[in-house]
RNA sequence: CGGGGUAUAGCUCAGCCUGGUAGAGCACUGGUUUUGGGAACCAGGGGUCGCGAGUUCGAAUCUUGCUGCCCCGACCA
């Protein structure tokens, strides 16, 4: 993409709205605008991370055998009445009238929906077991929303939901999930700790929250230093083997957040004062087990082998899509801006032409962009006539892993500048060998 | 929902107290010079001063009602 031709309308000022870095950087680098409180338009460049967050999550979410579908933002409140969740929700439910007064509402969540749809479509413990999932805009009319795209009331979640015979079968739907998620948060670039999470009137050990360590979270967490150490579990994953030690691995060293925090079991189970983590949090992912909490009421049930009914076992698993990305951007950034981690980058590479008209640095610039392309590498290259100091800022602030600039002292050469954004280092080299870099 | 703040150009803000023809910096357009870390100069374009009512000869400025947005608290992925 050439920036001449893109849509990228950065800030060099600090929003005066913005309190939180991600939040002032994604406005500052042109990857949001705010349409309303909470609600916000996705920009180009915004856009092109969010569906590379997504992407990832869908694929992990695949990998671990869960089966994309799509439901709709707007839902009736029929539903909702048959699970008795209609006059429970509260102001937090947008609810909407129709030209025939028909009550609607926009979806803050789907159990209902899926719940719906899963009795609707099965009525057989033959197919069962199953994990069904969507990528879908949700709204809460939160009292408050703040933080940008961190606490918005307009927001991208995936969720997903599982339906099990037994509650043994749950907690193999728990398990894959549980991994699944160690992954997804592993390849988006962040370090994300599962947390032990209040389980409500269920009960039990099936709750977690995924907590994003990130200096400026939201909340107090602490856990064991051997959490961030641990291994995530490989692409070769068994999903189908006894995935039993990996959770008693994950699960068996003290990782609280405020809430739940005990600091005396704190202290008694890391004894070692260096391996005590304290530090702040953003939740970007929950997971629960929920048992037959929707499927009774809402009759979601399916014939066993001694035809007797069963209502099926549920759990509930879900990732804020939107918000990682101000949770990336908190995790990740300096003075200068954004650092991207490579697998949500919005680009692979920015190049930068430090003289656009100079005959000599347009060829090498073009050659180098071409060569890249070809490759399947993403590229955004400045060729705009904005001074060197003015690109090589807004390189930084929208945050592409690797700039490579060329100029007519470089192009004389027939050298390319490599920039590591998060290191900061320079090398100088060849455009083969800076192609050579992704092959 | 309680408390506090704020609303003037695309962005950051001044002007308001003490009413009298709408301002600055950045951004934008044209020009000259400049050209490796947000350049300088010259000339321009851009605003029903959040909306309504009132006071006044005259309101961005005073009074009043409403709305949006932000912050603190309680609530939350």
């Amino acid at each position: 993409m050439r920036l001449s031709q893109y849509f990228l309308p950065v800030l060099k000022e600090v929003p005066a709205n913005a309190e939180i870095v991600s939040h002032q950087l994604m406005l500052r680098a042109g990857l949001i605008r705010q349409s309303a409180a909470g609600i916000y338009s996705w920009l180009p460049l915004g856009l092109r991370v969010l569906k590379k967050i997504e992407n990832i999550v869908r694929e992990e979410q695949d990998r671990a055998g869960a089966v994309e579908l799509l439901m709709p933002t707007i839902q009736q409140a029929d539903i909702w009445r048959e699970s008795g969740r209609y006059d429970d929700y509260g102001k937090e439910m947008l609810r909407i009238t129709d030209r025939h007064d028909r009550e609607l509402l926009y979806g803050p969540t789907n159990e209902e929906l899926i719940t719906q749809i899963f009795r609707d479509g099965v009525k057989s413990y033959k197919d069962c077991p199953r994990i069904l999932y969507h990528i879908q805009w949700k709204f809460r009319d939160e009292i408050r929303p703040r933080f940008g795209v961190m606490r918005g009331r307009e927001f991208s979640m995936k969720d997903a939901y599982s339906f099990d015979l037994t509650e043994e079968g749950a907690r193999k739907s728990y398990q894959k999930m549980f991994i699944s998620y160690l992954r997804t948060f592993e390849r988006l670039g962040v370090k994300a700790i599962p947390m032990k999470a209040d389980t409500g009137p269920i009960g039990g050990d099936l709750s977690h929250e995924f907590i994003l360590l990130a200096d400026t979270g939201e909340s107090e967490v602490y856990c064991d230093k051997a959490l961030i150490d641990m291994e995530v579990p490989g692409v070769d994953i068994d999903y189908e083997s006894d995935l039993e030690p990996i959770l008693q691995q994950w699960t068996s060293h003290y990782a609280a957040t405020e809430e739940m925090h005990d600091a005396d079991k704190f202290s008694k189970e890391v004894p070692d004062e260096k391996q005590r983590i304290s530090a702040r949090g953003i939740e970007v992912g929950h997971i629960f087990y929920f048992g037959t909490k929707y499927s009774e009421p809402m009759k979601c049930e399916v014939q066993g082998p001694d035809g007797k009914l069963i209502p099926l076992e549920m759990g509930s698993y879900g990732i804020g899509v939107s918000r990682l990305m101000g949770a990336i951007i908190e995790a990740s950034n300096d003075e200068n801006g954004i650092i991207w981690p490579k697998s949500v980058a919005p680009f692979d590479v920015g190049i930068i032409n430090l003289k656009p008209g100079d005959e000599q640095t347009d060829t090498m610039v073009e050659k180098l962009y071409s060569e890249l392309g070809n490759l399947g590498i993403d590229c955004l290259m400045d060729d705009t006539n904005e001074r060197a100091g003015g690109k090589f800022k807004i390189m930084d602030l929208i945050g592409l892993p690797v700039q490579m600039i060329i100029g007519p002292k470089g192009a004389k050469n027939g050298m390319v500048e490599v920039k590591d954004r998060k290191t900061g280092e320079r090398s100088d080299m060849s455009i083969e060998q800076a192609t050579a870099l992704f092959k």
